[in-house]
RNA sequence: GGCUGGGUAGCAAAAUGGUUAUGCGUGGGUUUGCAAAACCUUUGACGCCGGUUCGAUUCCGGCCCCAGCCUCCA
């Protein structure tokens, strides 16, 4: 039975889909003005693996994943004019980035990644609706509003009271709206902005009422989870709960998802704090599975705290696990073992996914022991160890290529390698140990570490 | 100020009312020409103060500290 924590209900439920042939999840993605940095990475990896996970428990053919991708905002429209580029441009830039990234990260692709600026008609269409049912109002400035008063579970996602909203210090006053907490569902145009026409006149959407109309277009008015980070739990998901609800008159969404931040010297890692670093940046010095790897050490709702150690940390555990399964050929795992009772009874606790990490472990390490004595034994052990990886998106990779360095190896310095190997496998059988140790220092420097086993010489890159 | 989370060994990070988390690190051993890897073993923790209990890191209360949201943000 699989456990999921309802940010709704701050509690920990059984997911039941609303249709069992259909299970629908949405995930609020990337502003593509920029890369994505390590917490975009940790948005798209935790909620691959929920959705890898309710592949396995429905089949993927009934799970319907909705990423959306917002191209059109203030920010975007402030960088493309900063760039002197037509915003689509930048936009379809940033989109193929996001891909790129996403891919290498092992990230699955969802069903659709529906995008706002060709969501228009929707987007227009639920704020009508939104209009005519007097739960929105076209202020005198041109701009539209939605009247926070008129919804009256307003503020129960996130906890909060209408009162307490209002005596908070930072509630900014605008002349236009009724109400300060009222937000904004269309922007009227301003000179140098792209623009759409609608009833109000031209303009564009705010920022909430994409989400709202793209998700219940793509799922329906009323689906099983929808996930974010956790610093989109107010005002944004509040504000679509409050749309959605209103508009359609259905209830909206029944599990709510939100991962925690990733930190930087215990500080949340954002683009306005400028403390991030992108996907890319790390890509350089860390192969994607160590980013994967790392993301998976903490639960996903804690926070993460990002640093070079961590990395470092990661790689050498990934390494252990490589070198496990290096040379065992897996055996397809068998049903009903008590690993695999244990990783399902961890995943189905609400993703637990530092207890699977322990359960890879356990499995390597019965592997190593069994790998010289019973062959057969490690083969199943490995079996299973691939089973469970897979489903978190890890170990997908050759033992041989991730411990060599993988795709970036260059060929040509590879083979070099082995000649070394060569020259130092004969100094060793003449036990000439000065010159088979001079070779195992020569290419220590270049970062070669050269392992000799009862099969022979291995070499991986540090 | 209001509202959420959280404080676990050198670092990271789970579970749990009484029994081994796990990884990296550290000490010792096996193995190796020497190493590396691997295996065995050692070291270890539950923010502070009360309460409940035969027994609490785990439940309850208070306190201290940290992070986040209340403004764009995954």
């Amino acid at each position: 039975m699989l456990k999921v924590h309802n940010n709704l209900t701050k509690q920990k439920e059984v997911f039941t889909p609303i249709d069992g042939n259909n299970v629908r999840l949405y995930v609020c993605g990337m502003t593509v003005y920029d890369y994505c940095h390590i917490g975009h990475a940790r948005v798209l990896v935790v909620f691959d693996v929920v959705y890898r996970y309710l592949c396995h428990l429905y089949g993927r053919d009934k799970v319907t994943y909705i990423r959306n991708i917002t191209d059109i905002d203030d920010k975007i429209i402030h960088r493309a004019n900063e760039n002197g580029e037509d915003f689509n441009q930048l936009t379809a830039r940033f989109i193929e980035a996001m891909h790129v990234d996403a891919d290498l990260l092992g990230v699955l692709r969802p069903n659709e990644e529906p995008r706002a600026t060709l969501y228009m008609k929707q987007i227009i269409d639920m704020i009508g609706a939104l209009v005519d049912k007097g739960y929105a109002y076209a202020a005198s400035n041109g701009d539209v509003y939605y009247d926070v008063s008129k919804f009256a579970p307003y503020g129960r996602l996130s906890g909060k009271q209408l009162e307490d909203l209002r005596a908070g210090e930072r509630v900014e006053i605008d002349a236009s709206k009724d109400d300060p907490l009222d937000f904004v569902l269309w922007k009227a145009v301003k000179p140098d902005e792209p623009s759409w026409d609608s009833p109000w006149g031209k303009g564009r959407p705010g920022w909430h009422i994409e989400c709202s109309a793209m998700s219940t277009h793509c799922l329906g008015n009323h689906f099983d989870i929808h996930g974010g980070g956790l610093d989109l739990q107010f005002p944004h998901h509040e504000n679509e709960i409050a749309q959605s609800c209103a508009a359609t008159g259905d209830k909206f969404v029944n599990v709510w998802m939100h991962n925690g931040f990733v930190r930087i010297d215990n500080e949340k890692m954002s683009k306005s704090l400028g403390n991030f670093f992108t996907i890319r940046d790390v890509l350089a010095r860390y192969d994607a599975e160590v980013i994967r790897y790392f993301i998976l050490t903490s639960h996903y709702r804690s926070p993460l705290n990002y640093s070079d150690h961590h990395l470092d940390t990661a790689k050498a555990a990934l390494t252990t696990l490589y070198t496990a399964l290096r040379g065992v050929e897996a055996e397809v795992a068998a049903q009903d073992n008590a690993y695999q009772a244990r990783f399902i009874a961890a995943i189905e606790d609400d993703f637990n996914t530092p207890e699977i990490l322990a359960l890879l472990f356990e499995l390597a390490k019965a592997i190593n022991r069994e790998k010289a004595s019973n062959a057969d034994k490690a083969r199943q052990y490995a079996g299973q160890l691939l089973w469970m990886a897979s489903l978190v998106g890890l170990l997908q990779q050759q033992p041989e290529a991730f411990l060599r360095g993988g795709s970036d190896a260059v060929s040509e310095h590879d083979d070099a390698i082995e000649q070394l190997i060569q020259q130092r496998l004969q100094a060793r059988a003449d036990k000439n140990w000065a010159e088979s140790d001079r070779i195992r220092d020569e290419l220590k420097v270049q970062g070669i570490v050269l392992e000799d086993g009862p099969q022979g010489t291995t070499w991986r890159r540090q």
